[in-house]
DNA sequence: CTGAAAGCGCTTACAG
DNA sequence: CTGAAAGCGCTTACAG
């Protein structure tokens, strides 16, 4: 590989010279910088990226620290993953994988390496110790997701209160009046506090109280074998609900076979939306799911932008909170006639 | 940070010493090193690796390329990820991702830059030219998959013929003789040389010779909605087909869907195999599949093992290949009557 | 507009 | 066992 110092003797110039036209950094003449450009061709120069690093004491990588918890990530992660490093790449900086565990020790150490100038921090827990640790080690970052109070925060995430607003509404100008939202389960301990479906629970709780429905939560596993276990506790807990807004990917289609099951049929018995559900897995299931899209692709780009944003010293951009597509499939349809009865006595009261 | 020259400093010693004790590389007497490990300690010193990589010419880094297509990764791709991520991490290394487009002048960009010591290429075509660009360019690199003729080269991949030998002697043991291979359609510009797909037509073309069954091959393209149609076409051409082996996760799903609404039931009309699916994928569906899973975990630490025994000079390991596990689902049970009594009349024939 | 020189924080022969 | 010194390939004040 040819270095500086090669084209530079190859031109007749200093390599600070090189380095002027390479990173377009000082004017150059045109003469010198034609003779340095043909240099570069004939030699095939390309500037040493680690070289570049150390001196100027940024290395244009970044990290992506996801915690590698017993449950794997959802489809739409490889989307973000991919959508976050073109982005970087656009921006000419390269995106490395960090699966650290729950303990911020392990983050803590690669932080120390000196390899990354800002990172991205996915899974974000309402709480999450990863924040302070950044912060105290200076080094910059941006969340997807958010903690609890991500005031002053570099952050975008999923707008839970559209994303529900969407399905519920859905449900509703159908003439659905019991809804039931499925989210996760938050007493398996790696979910106590996990942002998505603390906001998610709130979200429904807000809407359920404006519209005026009554409250039914169930919390399920994540997890296709967990959504048709929760068929079951449905139907035993609350049978006469006819929409379902459930939150876990995995989970929806297993709802769907549960019910399938239990000789319950979607639509004509129970309606059911998937909310925050990769396009793909809501047409793989049976009847295809209506859903709200994750934004995934649209959330890696938006996060580097903040990271990068933040790193090339411009204004910070603020938060972005995105919701995804309101997708229509087949699983969704009026509710059945007692149901719809019971709607409209209770609308004209 | 602390830096070399502190801790030297701090313990009284060269930076040379240092360098020793902290990299373990020549002896150096109990007291000094007490002495160095105590100054570490006290100043939180932590070796810069990019400055190490500039020094060493290794910088411990290697890239993940994948064509970013049009279609996404398939579920088991975050799980080959994360699986190499954490390899790598255990031998010190970092990953990271580098989605190039299929023409390999990206990748030639990326490789130039001098950031890697070492490619991992996965969604390998028969003719790849990114190998010979790799070549040329003398980076170190390993397959995930492989080239029609991989002699020589570093590759780790499926075992098709076993995945699918597993997928087919069930259903031949539950008395199903008329079995069809649904697998990818190679009239899709980008999968024209897909090296699994020519690998599981081959395979089952053997397998098919060699029991003496009938060759019944039909090409989906990727997606829950294709494998929808698929069902329709599986019945139009060959209705008389008891078992299925499918090859496309996505796919899979949608021909379960499919099948249900033509009427057709599973697994009482028709069995259905999925050779080569995530275990989460396989409980998603209605029914569940019976499944061969996806070895992505295997394949992402060996992958990596691979490399970097290369680039560390060890003697190269040899291929390997692997078969995920073989998941009973409740989509395969024995032949229609009909079909059976066929069968029955044959194997005494 | 251009160059000489210091420096980024390490590794690694080479000497002793 | 330990150290002085060169060098990895760039960037960046500083001078002119």
């Amino acid at each position: 590989m040819a270095t500086m110092r090669d084209v530079a003797d190859r031109a007749g110039v200093s390599i600070a010279t090189v380095s002027f036209v390479v990173n377009n950094t000082k004017p150059v003449s045109a003469s010198t910088r034609e003779r340095i450009e043909a240099a570069m061709a004939e030699l095939g120069f390309r500037r040493n990226v680690v070289a570049r690093a150390l001196a100027s004491r940024r290395t244009r990588i970044l990290a992506l620290a996801y915690p590698a918890l017993e449950h794997r990530l959802s489809t739409s992660a490889v989307e973000f993953i991919t959508s976050a490093a073109r982005e970087a790449s656009s921006h000419d900086y390269h995106l490395v994988v960090w699966p650290v565990s729950n303990d911020s020790a392990e983050l803590a150490d690669l932080v120390g390496q000196g390899l990354v100038d800002g990172v991205l921090l996915m899974e974000v827990q309402l709480d999450d110790p990863r924040v302070g640790l950044l912060q105290s080690m200076g080094m910059p970052f941006a969340l997807i997701g958010r903690t609890e109070d991500p005031t002053g925060l570099d952050y975008v995430d999923i707008d839970f209160d559209t994303s529900l607003e969407l399905c519920v509404s859905h449900l509703w100008d159908l003439g659905h009046r019991r809804i039931a939202l499925i989210s996760g389960d938050q007493s398996v301990p790696s979910f106590e506090r996990y942002g998505p479906y603390v906001r998610m629970d709130q979200a429904y709780r807000r809407i359920a109280n404006e519209r005026g429905f009554e409250e039914i939560v169930l919390g399920v596993r994540s997890g296709a074998r967990y959504g048709r276990e929760i068929a079951t506790e449905l139907t035993r807990i609350a049978p006469d609900v006819t929409g379902v807004v459930i939150f876990d990917e995995p989970a929806a289609a297993g709802l769907l076979a549960g019910l399938h099951t239990l000789g319950r049929r979607v639509p004509e018995d129970v309606s059911v939306v998937s909310a925050i559900a990769a396009i793909d897995q809501a047409f793989a299931c049976d009847p295809p799911l209506t859903a709200v899209t994750a934004p995934g692709v649209e959330l890696g780009l938006l996060a580097v932008q903040a990271l990068v944003r933040r790193l090339e010293g411009g204004t910070p951009l603020p938060p972005q909170l995105r919701t995804g597509s309101f997708v229509l499939g087949e699983s969704t349809a009026p509710p059945p006639a007692s149901g719809r009865r019971r709607a409209a006595t209770r609308r004209t009261s």
